[in-house]
DNA sequence: ATTATCTATAGATCTATAGATAATGC
DNA sequence: ATTATCTATAGATCTATAGATAATGC
């Protein structure tokens, strides 16, 4: 179902949610296999579309999302939609890793050089987070879906987590090793913890977003893991 | 669009998926309103309805689910289902009220009556959960969509979180009062971490089943934020 | 007589495709 | 000439309702 191939942009850790912020990356693997290639408008269309796709998969999730609503919202027709993406998995599919790749770029960027930075390019992370609520929606509920039978997303997700858990369960090795960690906590632990409590702390802002405040649930227990520097 | 009887049910605090245990609850308030009430057989219609719905609804989520697949499962027709449920998201949400009502049942009768029982009364909840996955995935998705626009659980997942944190908020204040938490630690970081930690570490579960232990995880937390007894 | 269930159907969707027309760029 | 876009449509859905038939229980 899923090609092997989903975990190609898949190069380094990845926040919870992935930053909307550059550009209008991406057209030139998906479409460059005829004898001329497409023509300019065409990236444009395609940005347009993974834009809208994001809003009405953040608001519908999967299933109940249709083609003719995403198409509706950059005023083309739902055929045009098709003549840019095969199927609705897979722009699905598409928008998710491309979301993902600009999301390693930033976070490579902001990777922390030193051990008392770890905490802070954490809680960074967090805030950016917090101001792109579409963002957390459409993580959030389609990872939530992709745990169903037949979703387009279950391979992706499934390692999009463990890279994510992994990388920080390296920065928190990091901290141990620098004697930042409280004893009676592994890396592994931590990760574990930090990353399920990160998205689920967003879960329940989503919920309610006047009851939970993500950045300072993730502080306190970053304070309560890690112990001072002697 | 909701009724404000949605919160009749919610007499105390609920596990975060709740129990399939009870045997056939639930035909006294929705169905009695004719001048004879219902015959017997409506009544297991009704159950089988569902414990159908319950399966269909954690597999696809609300918008993806239908009524025909649901009734399939039945062997009724659909019109069937329309006759015992007026609609869709009514049905929905009486299945999701039935199943908080009978939750705070099994609840009430664990509620811990020392303090030391209390981390091993929330296990026990954790490892009940653990034994019903298809429970967990209900809650987790429906959790997840409800926070998305015109979903008929808005209300509903908005009240039960806020009533389940409150519930946890008690218990640690009583811990925190007997000299049992961290003194850096707040019943109310407590109990929102702890709710939110629960329910990402069953996402990441239902993800991948072999990376994450649920129950370890929790226990993990709250060995972190307690402290031994003098 | 009342309730439960079914058949049948109206009226809206949905995805994917075929094929025509318009725009682009060699 | 190639690509982008549109119109049109096939073939499956879906929910909700109307109305007929079957079962229940006074």
């Amino acid at each position: 179902m899923i090609d092997d191939d989903s975990d190609t942009t898949a190069s380094n850790l990845a926040p919870i949610a992935s930053f909307p912020s550059a550009p209008a990356a991406g057209r030139d693997e998906a479409t460059s296999k005829g004898p001329r290639g497409p023509y300019k408008k065409s990236a444009q269309t395609r940005a347009a579309i993974l834009a809208a796709a994001t809003d009405v998969f953040a608001e519908k999730g999967y299933h109940a999302s249709s083609m003719r609503e995403i198409a509706r919202r950059c005023d083309i027709d739902q055929s045009t939609v098709t003549h840019h993406f095969p199927n609705k998995s897979a722009l699905l599919l598409s928008l998710m890793q491309e979301r993902d790749a600009q999301g390693d770029e930033v976070i490579a960027a902001a990777h922390p050089d030193s051990l008392d930075q770890i905490p802070r390019a954490v809680i960074a992370l967090a805030e950016h987070n917090a101001r792109t609520p579409e963002i957390i929606a459409l993580y959030t509920l389609l990872a939530a879906e992709s745990a169903t039978p037949d979703h387009p997303l279950e391979e992706f997700f499934k390692a999009r987590t463990a890279r994510v858990r992994e990388g920080f369960q390296g920065w928190f090795a990091d901290l141990e090793e620098a004697g930042r960690l409280r004893s009676d906590v592994t890396p592994e632990f931590a990760a574990t913890a930090f990353l399920a409590l990160w998205e689920g702390v967003q879960l329940h802002w989503l919920i309610d977003r006047d009851y939970v405040d993500v950045v300072a649930t993730l502080e306190g227990f970053l304070r309560v893991i890690m112990r001072d520097a002697d």
